[in-house]
Parts: C-alpha cells; sequence; structure tokens
DNA sequence: CTATAGATAATCT
DNA sequence: GATTATCTATAGG
C-alpha cells in the first residue's frame, strides 16, 4: 500500500526561484531509475550577474526563459554538465541549479556512471550530480513531471529539513547574495556550511 | 583538514 | 582570445 505520490506539477516551479530552491530541499528528484532526496539548491534570478540569463537569451540559455519546469542543462568548464528546473514565468530568466542529492534508487547505476564507489562522492556537487543520474545534453528542456523525469514531494509525515542559507558558491564577480539552500543535517552536500557565511532561514 | 593547479571545450566578446 | 554556476589529484599543515 505504498502508492509513490504525484510528481510535483508545473504550478509548483511557477513562483519565485528563492522559494522554489528552498522547498525543493527534501523533495525526491528521479531520472529513470535513478535519484534521491534533494539536500542543496541555488537560486538564480534574471536581475542577478550570475544568472546565465542576466545579458539577455541566447541558445544555449533558453530554456531558462521559457515556461517554468523545464530541465535547464549547461555544458562548462570543458567537461561537466549542471542541471537546473527552469522558474517563475515564461519570459523571465530564472532557475535553480541542483547542487547535490542523497543517492537512494538506482545507485548502482550512479556508480557505474561515475566510476567511484563512495556514496558521498556520486552526486554531492551539480556535476556529479548530472553525471551519477546520466543527465546531459539531450534532457535539456525537458519537463520535470513527465517520465523519465519526476520531482516527488517530501514525505508529510517525516519532519521538516532544517534548511540554513549560504552564499553560493563558485561565483564570481558580483555580490553575494544568500541564495544557497541546503539541508543542515546532511551529510551529502558538496560543501560544509561551515565554510560559507550562514544566514538564519526562515 | 585546507589550498592550489590543471584538465578541457562550448560559449561569448 | 577570454571566460567558465566544476572536479580531481596532489602537496602541505
Amino acid at each position: 500500500m505504498s502508492a509513490s505520490p504525484d510528481p510535483l506539477p508545473q504550478t509548483f516551479f511557477a513562483r519565485s526561484a528563492l522559494e522554489v530552491a528552498r522547498d525543493l530541499v527534501g523533495c525526491t528528484f528521479l531520472f529513470g531509475e535513478a535519484g534521491g532526496r534533494i539536500v542543496e539548491t541555488e537560486a538564480y534570478r534574471q536581475d542577478d550577474p550570475c544568472c546565465h540569463g542576466y545579458r539577455g537569451k541566447t541558445d544555449r540559455n533558453a530554456v531558462l526563459f521559457g515556461p517554468p519546469g523545464h530541465l535547464y542543462v549547461y555544458f562548462t568548464y570543458g567537461m561537466h554538465f549542471c542541471a537546473n528546473v527552469a522558474s517563475e514565468e515564461e519570459g523571465v530568466a530564472a532557475g535553480v541549479l541542483l547542487r547535490a542529492l542523497e543517492p537512494e534508487h538506482g545507485v548502482e547505476g550512479m556508480v557505474a556512471r561515475r566510476g567511484v564507489p563512495e556514496p558521498r562522492l556520486l552526486a554531492s556537487g551539480p556535476a556529479r550530480l548530472a553525471q551519477a543520474l546520466g543527465i546531459g545534453r539531450a534532457e535539456n528542456g525537458l519537463p520535470v513531471w513527465e517520465p523519465p523525469l519526476a520531482i516527488l514531494p517530501r514525505d508529510a509525515a517525516a519532519p521538516e529539513p532544517r534548511v540554513v542559507t549560504t552564499a553560493r558558491i563558485g561565483v564570481r564577480g558580483g555580490d553575494q547574495k544568500p541564495w544557497r539552500f541546503a539541508d543542515a543535517d546532511s551529510r551529502f552536500l558538496s560543501r560544509s556550511p561551515a565554510r560559507t557565511p550562514i544566514l538564519p532561514s526562515g
């Protein structure tokens, strides 16, 4: 009698990227057989110099400007893919970077794709996460509420995650906005919150 | 534990 | 030609 809950609908993502990023912590992200509990996200909004859409729409960032709830996959550093979920409204560049998750489903496949056995190295980091799940160019633009993608809501019976807010990691130039959201009690973060400025959240 | 260099290519100026 | 929302290996405390 353990029916899987419905995936989060498109309307969930039609809100400020800040709210979506915070609310995604504790949800379950699935791509095919692989996935797990989201423990770390970052928000990017159009008015922010760090946002890929800050300087206008291009072929690369077009999904970020599209309707909410679609996967924005970009390639960087000559070797890494990273996955975001577009948010807010069509025409506005905003999204949530999926930075880390706790492997729960299809762990064997993740180990094979990553080439490392340590659970804590499988998906703790945006490029690791994408590689572990097998996300690449082909997944750019896919809706996250339809197979093979799904994001499941938190278990209502489980305690709410303790979400901490820190500066975003790896962003250059511009201002340091506290738009990283992490489960303070997770051991699967890409970086300890203690190593970044922490602001109380909530 | 922290710090730093090097890898490597699409994208943008 | 410069930059990059990163990762890994390696060196040092």
